[in-house]
DNA sequence: TGAACGTTAAACTTTACTTCA
DNA sequence: CCTGAAGTAAAGTTTAACGTT
């Protein structure tokens, strides 16, 4: 289980600067800078049209999940099935049968893995029939990490799967292309969760900061303040002496003997950092106009 | 050793949206 | 243009599996 959490390969760790992959950010990668809102999200595919790219893949992401096959196959030569894989034409039949469409009757019966399947226990081999009990409750089973491992992969590529690589992967799996589906659902749920996380984290380290910036203003208002009633303020102040004009900006120069402007240290801003200009870069890549 | 409890993740349901015939 | 079917993603929920106490 705990390896389950460390296979997201996800860190909460923000270091703002290093964060600067928003642009082409990997699937796999919580982003350490806060979504400006919910349609800059890489999960925000609602609206997206089933020709995009990602959700259709391009022939360059065919040939990147061809070459993933090929290098896939020799490691899932070892790999734990849960079931007996189907063959192809099992396959394709339970993919066109609606098994991908979870809205369909017929899909949130085949969901249901005790009404239709006869599974091999990854562990032990044992054989687990739902016919055993009975019943109608469904038999959850556990990826194996080989399994879990090849997923990952292969959501590190795309996150969101066509008909045709979920048919695929299933079957490399011995996984029915619903329990793929599935996965991937859940994965980017749990992908966007831990970004909400980061984003979260984020705005409270904002927080904290303007709360301390803010504090320090009303330490120096309050400090100023005092000066200025305070009559050895005008005794203190050092009498004018010749002032001079600068020629160039026309203002008065200041003695020489005057102690330099020391400035206040600049505010935290998180939004001047260099991952903001990650952030604005990507507005302007959502609307070019801009 | 087993019960109680908490966490994780697989599986499911609902909703909203797009595409296409 | 309208309509319904089909497909899919997101969000939320349920529940089996597993670890810890």
């Amino acid at each position: 289980m705990m390896a389950a959490k460390e296979d997201l390969g996800l860190s909460l760790s923000l270091n703002f600067p290093a964060a600067v992959e928003r642009n082409h950010p990997s699937p796999l990668q919580v982003n350490l800078m806060p979504r400006l809102d919910s349609s800059s999200s890489s999960f925000n595919l609602r609206h997206r049209t089933p020709n995009c790219s990602d959700s259709y893949p391009s022939s360059s992401d065919r040939h990147n999940a061809d070459v993933f096959r090929v290098e896939t196959r020799s490691f899932l030569k070892g790999i734990d099935v849960n079931r007996m894989p189907p063959t192809a034409a099992e396959a394709e039949a339970e993919e066109e049968a609606g098994v991908s469409s979870p809205n369909s009757t017929i899909s949130s019966i085949s969901g249901k893995r005790s009404e239709r399947d006869v599974l091999v226990n990854e562990n032990d081999g044992e054989r687990i029939s739902d016919d055993d009990d009975g019943d109608n409750s469904r038999k959850k089973l556990r990826l194996s990490k080989d399994q879990s491992a090849v997923l990952e992969e292969s959501f590190k590529e795309h996150n969101t799967l066509n008909p045709k690589q979920k048919l695929a992967l299933a079957k490399r799996l011995g996984l029915r292309p619903r329990q793929v589906e599935v996965w991937f659902q859940n994965r980017r749920a749990r992908t966007k969760l831990k970004q909400t996380e980061v984003d979260c984290e984020f705005l409270k380290r904002c927080c904290e900061n303007l709360t301390e910036e803010n504090r320090r203003l009303q330490k120096e208002v309050h400090e100023l303040r005092a000066l200025k009633l305070s009559p050895q303020f005008y005794m203190q102040m050092a009498p004018p002496t010749t002032l001079t004009i600068c020629p160039s900006c026309e203002r008065v120069a200041a003695p020489s003997t005057e102690k330099p402007v020391t400035h206040r240290p600049a505010p935290f801003n998180p939004w001047s950092t260099p991952a903001s200009q990650v952030v604005h870069r990507q507005m302007s890549t959502l609307n070019p106009q801009a």
